[in-house]
DNA sequence: ATCTTTTGATTGACTGACCAATCAATCCAT
DNA sequence: ATGGATTGATTGGTCAGTCAATCAAAAGAT
């Protein structure tokens, strides 16, 4: 791994842990240098601003999240396990932290300012999308896409709630909610 | 109307205009004056600071939220009616014009800050999840608060990703995603 | 009714802090 | 020594919050 490669990865990785302390997209690149142990000036070194680091960091949690998805569903078999897979990835602890939560939240507020960061997301959503209707085609046919919207909706709308939740839910719980709804769609085949 | 509560008024409707063409809570009080006709003195004047034309404003749109629940279900006359009710008043035009969903989401990320906005947000949610247990209770008995979990969580999702969909979701496709969640849960009895 | 006092509304100008971005100067590995 | 990595210092700009001054209208006094 080269050094820059390296300290990209730092910086990066200190930006979603700072957004998370924080709560907004009010960080300072002073702040994410200082929590990466470098200094500012490197942050606009490598990535020439801060917006091109906060959208770096949007890139890297998707490109995670992608990645899990996929090894997740290499590892199952049929659409019923398919899809158990894709639910379950939202909600693994990697996913799941707080920090990442919060980062999660605010990405959803940039991408109202930044045509990138909405394209990044709306590439999520699709992705989401078209791995669930995949896996519900077989099961109920044409309801699939309908279905799906509705899937992603109760993620999301579960994944962000857990960011004010005073109680902290747990991954556990969020998975088996948008499991049951799951059935309860396939019980109306 | 006192000339106080008039200017608050003023200051609290600009304040959500403006962080809804904004598309974040980084809005100047400057700004949010400007856009009331008065100075931006006066806003220090009347609130004190910008937290607190922040929390007015998120205040401001829940209790508006909040008398359309009371107002919509005065109108309806049994359990079933009366989700229908709930859901709807989500999705209504007044609750989903854009730059009140991104105040909406905004409210969200202040809420991680700021422990006032915490409690106002989780006031929503046991409303929310009181009103439809309250319904849901008569019709499915104690799978009541776990469906209301699911359908909050439902209407949430919907409504955030609505924020950034390129299509605009209309609130009537929202609304019928909710009810068409309540029906599969309804039939699971 | 008229003059005076008081109160509240309102603003423009100002400040202190903070921050994104720049750059010339070091550091360090090869 | 050379070139990329790294930084400290600096700058230009922005913004929350303050303050003294102005203005209008209500309240009181005669």
């Amino acid at each position: 791994m080269s050094v820059e490669s390296q300290r990209r990865a730092q910086l990066v990785e200190a930006t979603i842990r700072e957004i998370g302390t924080v709560g907004s997209l009010d960080v300072t690149v002073g702040q994410i240098a200082k929590r990466a142990g470098v200094s500012s000036a490197l942050g606009f070194h490598y990535f020439g601003g801060k917006d091109s680091l906060l959208l770096a960091a949007m890139q890297h949690t998707l490109t995670i999240y992608g990645a899990q998805v996929r090894g997740a569903l290499a590892m199952s078999h049929g659409p019923r396990e398919r899809l158990e897979a894709v639910i379950r990835v939202s909600f693994i602890p990697t996913n799941f932290r707080s920090d990442v939560i919060a980062a999660w939240l605010n990405f959803y507020v940039l991408a109202q300012r930044s045509k990138r960061a909405r394209r990044l997301l709306t590439i999520y959503h699709r992705r989401l999308h078209s791995n669930l209707v995949h896996d519900l085609k077989p099961l109920i046919g044409d309801r699939a896409p309908v279905v799906a919207e509705r899937l992603g909706g109760l993620i999301d709308g579960l994944y962000v709630r857990s960011a004010i939740t005073p109680k902290r839910v747990s991954g556990e719980d969020a998975t088996a909610h948008v499991l049951a709804a799951l059935d309860r769609e396939l019980d109306a085949a």
